[in-house]
DNA sequence: CCTGATTGGAACATCGGTGTTCCGTTTCGG
DNA sequence: CCGAAACGGAACACCGATGTTCCAATCAGG
């Protein structure tokens, strides 16, 4: 009953993003009963916590990689990539949330990554360089770390005001695109 | 000998400041090493968990009504105004983080706060649509919204690359600024 | 110097989350 | 239909954080 097993199995990691997201600090308990299952089967599939936030990391940085890819970052200027990047990152929703807070959590146990950002988005960036659409006063990383708080700042805004998915994106868009552009001046 | 107890519990309150900056989880013994004083002392002066982070919020409010005052909202163009609240802002360093982990924590227990922003605050970005220094499409809570993510997108772009306080700056300055400005089209 | 305030440390009980074991029940597949 | 796989729940031990109590040491001021 194999094809049973990884059913389970994804509905349990589905529902881990969908809660972690509302709240990182949830109980494997929590976890458990919005995928209606046991705790008891939850440890089945993953021995301990920190298996399942593996499990968990595993998925969003495919769903992640899926929208990178449908963005298609080496076409159109480099303004417009970012454009449709942001358009493909806002449709993962809670998705964003569980991958931006992996990132702070990050942040402590001494990782000291100075590692550059994604080479394809890096690449995307300085074609926006050239092509006039993207400030070259901003480096990738910096735009890399905008993006991801507008869009961060945008599923909070939705939640707290009560504004529509649509109008949310529309003023991330609107602000992306602003933040970016070659400066008159 | 009252003026040591005000010393202790200011001194309690900064550590609590400094080490919940860096990690919001981190346990009241943290809290209390870091203040050199005794996980009883710290009980003394606040009997639960929850009467110390009050005190903390209280501080940080504090020291952020005084950098708004300091940022002079009402007066020159509403950009230039949004310009001195980023810097006044960014100089508050650590309690950065509290702010912005407090509001993050709130969302949670179904505050459904609609609330507009500060109306000191919304005054400046009036002004600014109207002296065409503030895109008129972008509403004051989606700018205050802006500012904090990106204020907070630099304090984390500062520690994990190898940034300094005046490069983020200018970097936030510029960002912000495009962002909120006039669309040519 | 002495008294009271302040402090630190040890010990203790409590609580929630975690990980494990065991057993009875359900469900799927041959 | 039957056996094996999968499941749920109860019970248990463990751990770290928390809050409380008690006592000895220290400090500050009259």
């Amino acid at each position: 009953m194999s094809g049973s097993r990884a059913r389970t199995r994804q509905a349990i990691i589905d529902a881990a993003i969908d809660v972690l997201g509302r709240n990182p600090a949830a109980s494997l308990g929590d976890i458990a009963t919005a995928a209606d299952v046991g705790r008891t089967t939850l440890h089945r599939y993953f021995a301990d916590r920190a298996d399942l936030l593996k499990a968990v990391g595993a998925e969003a940085d495919a769903r992640l990689a899926r929208a990178t890819a449908a963005a298609r970052l080496a076409e159109g200027t480099g303004a417009s990539a970012v454009q449709r990047l942001c358009q493909e990152y806002f449709d993962l929703g809670n998705v964003l949330s569980v991958v931006f807070n992996a990132a702070l959590g990050a942040g402590d146990p001494e990782h000291a990554e100075p590692a550059g950002c994604d080479p394809e988005f890096a690449a995307m960036v300085e074609r926006g360089y050239r092509d006039g659409t993207i400030d070259p006063e901003l480096p990738a990383d910096w735009v890399q770390s905008l993006i991801w708080s507008q869009l961060y700042a945008g599923w909070a805004y939705q939640g707290e005001m009560g504004a529509s998915r649509h109008e949310v994106l529309r003023l991330i868009l609107r602000t992306v695109a602003g933040a970016i552009a070659v400066r008159p001046a």
